[in-house]
DNA sequence: GGTCACTTGGCAATCGATTGCCAGGATCAC
DNA sequence: GTGATCCTGGCAATCGATTGCCAAGTGACC
């Protein structure tokens, strides 16, 4: 049966030399071969159907075209349009995406990096980083270019690309502010990660800020899940009975607010106003529809790919970019009640 | 700077030949080697820290490692659980996965495969098929393994995987005709999809074999979208006010009918039943909590990837196989009302 | 007419691992 | 003691594309 056509093939069917169809056939040498050999020679691959081996051609240039995605979870909804983002704008470049899950798991996020770094990946774009993950340090002193995507790594000298979360932040509690709310709650995500720290600084910097505001209530949960997010509600309900307004270190979290609401007997948003964090599909058909920061995800992932890119070959110095959110008002959001429940405590 | 290390490397510090240490590190040569020297060898290469090459290898051994996922759009919630699964059961395997999204364009999809395979990927599992795909068809005559997921592409002859729809329809059927409906209508997909055949097929048989029920009133959505849904579902009351509940062939299109319904001022449960199909994330949280037919899409992922690595270098026949679905019944069905719109038509 | 520069294309080495074949030595049986 | 058999490990070819170097050919210019 008919083997796959090697560029000798090509070159034969060309009357030239294998050296110079493969000169002919990279288009980084313009001019190096004569148009009219040139042509005979793409002409012939055409024929012939041929395509270059992958794995001849990176055993010699060293490099393989492929890039490793890294992600904590496939199915949490702000993954996807990320890694869409990246993917679509790596193959047009020639690159391909290997993806990595590691189900929020250290350990498997050092085999997955392992995995993809013995595979030679060009480059490793990793969405699953924790602050202090010594797996994704170790890669800033590494060969193969690397850019974090929403989760940081402080100090490790990476490029990173996210959301500016702090301006959605400061604009969630601007805006419940200015709804009249003076005691705010908050409940954070788990704080080994640099989106609850960063989130969460926002959220003190800017209740700060709001010179009606009392010193707000934090309370974290143990993940970002429905089911944390609900009992750190719950923690936080039981620890001040007077707030009117819960902010949520994502949607996720704000899932188990609107669970721990209705635990506790409490309207949404006559009683206790909530607001999430990154607009996940669905949440505006929820009832009541979530008040959000909306992070610009499948943008971040082109970003990042692009930022890769950037670095592969050349050596780059890292580079952060932050990339602008946009509060989502829906109805979850609402003034506080005037029978006031925050009055009791005062 | 150190230059990764190389199997000659690895059997110059072992003392043996290049060929003896490539034997000693392959475990599918069992006792070709000596298990002193084996261990040896072993040592080295942890010492170097030695990875093979898999350009090397791959150029030699004629197989990349590498299997290609072809998914219409990973933004969809349905195909995430099915990536991980396929993912999950394939590095373990010492498989990778090259993931690439078509955005459900028939041209997208033929470019997918086509640089897939210049990439030589060992298999690949293709979630986008459309029934009548020249691109997925021509697989079938070529020498790439080839599993099919959830979308099928009937008579081409590939492995397919995917949930019992047929079943779970008839379930839902089942359940709407003791709930007391007679009658149904249905929101099916765009006919070039197999998932949207082989639903609707089981509903027309299913309601033919409910002695109470009159014939269902179809209507096709142009796209498994809100927007495709709510159209069709519009369409589909005008064309028969009598209809006391409303099928969809996906809960995209479920959700289209909410919203249709909430056009036509018609309340959900009360006026009219829902059903929808997939169980995404999410559905129990809408108002009403969707009843819909869940498919075990993890499983799916990881039957497709078994029986991809089945197929790997044995030549077997295609296989299909239909895992197990499950009605899950919420809030959005209830009896028919009994002050009967539907008697006005009759 | 001669020299020089430039263009074009060929030669052969190279990337790193795998594997068919072979040889030396040990073991065993007769 | 001799021959057959097995075990172990080495030799070298091979996979297919790329690229540094070189040589032949072409044209220009003085």
């Amino acid at each position: 049966m008919a083997r796959r056509p090697t560029i000798r093939d090509v070159a034969a069917r060309a009357g030239v030399h294998p050296a110079t169809a493969s000169r002919a056939l990279n288009p980084a040498l313009p001019g190096r071969i004569a148009e009219a050999t040139a042509a005979r020679v793409r002409a012939a691959a055409r024929d012939l159907g041929y395509t270059p081996d992958p794995a001849a051609r990176s055993l010699r240039t060293r490099r393989s075209g492929v890039v490793g995605v890294v992600v904590p979870d496939l199915t949490n909804p702000v993954l996807p349009p990320i890694v869409r983002g990246v993917e679509e704008t790596l193959w047009p470049a020639g690159l391909a995406c290997l993806v990595a899950d590691t189900d929020n798991d250290p350990e498997r996020e050092a085999s997955a990096v392992a995995e993809l770094a013995a595979r030679r990946c060009d480059g490793l774009i990793v969405a699953s980083a924790t602050r202090d993950s010594a797996t994704v340090r170790a890669l800033a002193t590494g060969d193969v270019a690397t850019v974090l995507v929403t989760r940081d790594v402080p100090g490790a000298g990476l490029s990173f690309v996210g959301g500016d979360d702090a301006a959605g932040v400061r604009a969630a509690v601007r805006h419940v502010a200015e709804l009249g709310h003076e005691r705010i709650g908050y409940v954070a995500g788990p704080a080994d990660l640099s989106t609850t720290r960063t989130r969460l600084d926002a959220l003190h910097a800017a209740v700060a800020a709001a010179p009606a505001c009392a010193r707000p209530v934090v309370r974290h949960a143990r993940a970002y899940t429905v089911a944390a997010g609900r009992a750190a509600a719950r923690r936080l309900l039981a620890a001040d009975g007077a707030v009117s307004a819960i902010l949520a270190g994502n949607d996720m979290l704000a899932l188990g607010v609107y669970e721990a609401l209705a635990d506790a007997g409490l309207r949404c948003p006559a009683e206790i106003s909530v607001v999430g964090h990154n607009d996940m599909p669905m949440v505006d058909k929820l009832e009541p529809p979530l008040t959000t920061v909306a992070i610009p995800q499948y943008e971040i992932g082109i970003a990042a790919a692009r930022l890769l890119m950037d670095r592969l070959g050349r050596d780059r110095p890292a580079e952060r970019r932050l990339l602008p959110t946009r509060l989502v008002v829906r109805r979850s959001t609402a003034p506080p009640p005037v029978t006031a429940r925050a009055g009791l405590s005062r």
